[in-house]
DNA sequence: AAAGCATTCAACCGCCGACGC
DNA sequence: AGCGTCGGCGGTTGAATGCTT
């Protein structure tokens, strides 16, 4: 015997929402807050039910959304947090305030899912010579993560204080992989070709100062006694790294370059 | 111009956990 | 403890729109 569906209810109407019920909806909320959404469609006469109009306000109505295109800034925290934490799209939706779950998921379904999909087809050749050529790390083992929201917040806090930034910090899958094992975080290593800003790399490595963080990798001189060549030798080798990844979902002309894209050297990510 | 196909995204559905009785 | 209700979540659908032929 399972819970009878809120929308049984004859005369319940369905569909997409019309100018009229959305400002009875928002005036309604504007008067009583949100909440309560069992007695919004007894109270304002809409022939709604509840969920619906929940639904309506939260990914639509509510203020402080934002529409339109994700930037490139967005799309890079989307594919970390998705990375880490998997289809949450209510959690991924907490490090992008502006953005609906809703909206979160289906930009993840329709356009980055789909240049995913064409990445790992492309690469799956490169991996498999890799693979060949690669002994795992020992603690390789280790790469199940727990994702641990705190640590989410605290490697995501330089990047998302800076809003206006359009560089990044990108950490290897396997770094961030790592972010979660028992000492929290272990190693960033920020990919070949990446710009830090001043803060985001104060951001790792203040982590570092904390003990947060192991080592970071770079390729830049910047982070000076910080750089680790080994650990940049064994991510190397493993899958490519995030960033790369990255690069390439966000490179909007790698769209256009379908069945002729260039597996770059993985020598030239180091 | 129009038919057919592909894509997008708002909205719905069903499940789950929390909570109150 | 058991049941019902509610809010929240992730998966899915289908109408609207865009694109191709």
């Amino acid at each position: 015997m399972g819970r009878p569906p809120c929308c049984d209810k004859v005369a319940i109407k369905k569909g997409p929402w019309n100018p009229e019920e959305d400002i009875i909806l928002v005036s309604y909320i504007q008067q009583h807050g949100p909440g309560n959404w069992r007695a919004v469609p007894t109270n304002t006469g809409l022939l709604r039910c509840s969920k619906s109009c929940r639904l309506r306000w939260t990914n639509y109505l509510r203020p402080g959304i934002k529409r339109g295109n994700f930037t490139p800034h967005e799309e890079g925290m989307i594919i970390h947090l998705q990375a880490l934490l998997g289809n949450k799209w209510a959690a991924i939706a907490s490090y992008l305030p502006q953005r609906t779950d809703n909206d979160i998921k289906n930009y993840w379904n329709t356009h980055l899912k789909k240049r995913l999909k064409r990445f790992q087809s492309a690469t799956y050749d490169h991996h498999q010579f890799m693979s060949k050529n690669y002994v795992q790390h020992e603690n390789s083992s280790s790469s199940v993560y727990a994702s641990s929201e705190e640590n989410i917040s605290r490697l995501l806090e330089g990047w998302m204080g800076s809003s206006s930034s359009t560089s990044s910090i990108y950490a290897s899958n396997n770094s961030l992989v790592k972010c979660c094992m028992p000492r929290e975080i272990d190693h960033i290593n920020v990919a070949n070709g990446i710009k830090i800003d001043d803060d985001q790399l104060q951001c790792i490595l203040s982590h570092c100062d904390h003990g947060l963080i192991d080592s970071v990798t770079t390729n830049c001189d910047c982070s000076g006694n910080l750089v680790d060549h080994q650990e940049k030798a064994k991510s190397d080798y493993s899958d490519p790294p995030l960033s790369f990844l990255e690069k390439w979902l966000m490179d909007e002309s790698a769209i256009q370059v379908e069945g002729d894209i260039e597996i770059p050297d993985p020598k030239g990510l180091a």
